[in-house]
DNA sequence: ACTCATTCTTGAACACGTTCAAAAGTGCAA
DNA sequence: TTGCACTTTTGAACGTGTTCAAGAATGAGT
């Protein structure tokens, strides 16, 4: 028997989703969406320790339709600066619906207690995801990356996603057009900065970085 | 007669103060705040709309020491990669008193609108100060920045100090010794970085990023 | 059919940030 | 002194996220 608990469970998250997209996270109340869910309050609290927990079932969804997406449009892209941008372009896609709601969930997310932080135990899950899209983007590419850069590109590039992805819960143009630019702009440009590892005074700096990167990530 | 007014806002300020540094964000409660300093909780919204504007004056006050202990600092700095150093590390200096502080504190200025958001309306005397250092840094290195580069750097520069501080949050090594690292890692690295601008191939990827930079800032 | 341990559900209660109508205080003009 | 407008102060009340003791429902073993 297919679990009544999971039916309840899946219930009380969709109709938070729903409300989350429709209304925004602060008008969408625990209350109403126990109400709207047909539960009691304290019944919603069973299946969700808190609001951020309904919070992480978003961030978990839009990460799987991320991976999705991603992995289909890179089909036939080859070349790193289209691969990066499909890989970004598809990011935002995924949640632009959640697009006034973003402010709430990166001010949630980015507490360290939160179960959405990116950079936390409790989504080690949903990073790695992402990790491995912006991993396939980079191993697919041709010409390919330069081999000293292969390991720790995918997590840089994922780094300078969550940037564009703050910059895009700023962006008020219409659309979000900004960070579209952005992206286009930027994906050739990462591309063409690190194509200049070859150049032996910048391979000094390129290796510096990287030995930086490891020094600093290493003692945590 | 030094208004009496002033004084109880003052009080209230203080107060609020000490508590975030002794006991954190969360369990200072305004009806603590205005338990301690003896007044009604409605009085203490008579002078502060909200929590936030507590964080606000904790935000202006950290601006404040930063900028003084920056300048002081800097005397006699001439290095790009020292003054830059110089400036990061006066930061993080003013700020260590609230880290325990710091999650709660990004979590609230990071929300679009929060007074206390560094991309926001509420804070553009605070940021410009913020920038000022930052350009001071820049103007005052010898040997001096490529001139086309003069302009930009300092905000830039000043994103980055955004980052640096981020990381210094999530820094759970003893006195954020990661941080300091990090800092002494990436300053030289930055100054050595901009120094690549003579290198022609290099170049052209430079007016590019500025480009960019430029393209993305102008129609907010 | 009858336990009874386990899982699920309830709604009242708590502490919080915030609001607001009303009271108290203040200072100046008549 | 009295009157009056203005500033300051109060504390009860509201809606929020969250907790919890108590009760229902479930289902396996007898």
């Amino acid at each position: 028997m297919a679990a009544k608990s999971e039916q309840t469970r899946q219930l009380v998250a969709d109709v938070a989703l729903k409300m989350f997209r429709e209304i925004g996270f602060e008008k969408t109340t625990m209350r109403a969406i126990a109400q709207e869910a047909g539960v009691s309050v304290g019944n919603a609290y069973y299946y969700f320790a808190s609001k951020d927990e309904l919070v992480q079932e978003l961030y978990i969804q839009v990460q799987d339709e991320h991976a999705v997406a991603a992995t289909k449009a890179l089909e036939g892209v080859q070349d790193l600066a289209g691969r990066l941008k499909t890989v970004l372009h598809t990011g935002i896609d995924v949640m632009t619906p959640y697009h006034q709601f973003g402010s709430d969930f990166i001010s949630t997310a980015i507490r360290p207690t939160s179960p959405v932080n990116p950079f936390g135990e409790a989504s080690t899950a949903a990073r790695d995801a992402s990790l491995a899209i912006f991993r396939s983007a980079v191993d697919g590419a041709s010409p390919a990356v330069a081999k000293k850069l292969r390991a720790d590109l995918p997590e840089l590039l994922w780094l300078a996603y969550m940037g564009v992805a703050l910059f895009w819960v700023y962006d008020k143009s219409e659309g979000q057009r900004r960070t579209r630019k952005l992206i286009d702009g930027a994906a050739p440009l990462v591309a063409r900065g690190l194509s200049l590892a070859k150049i032996p005074g910048v391979s000094k700096v390129f290796d510096d970085v990287l030995g930086l990167v490891r020094t600093v990530k290493e003692d945590a």
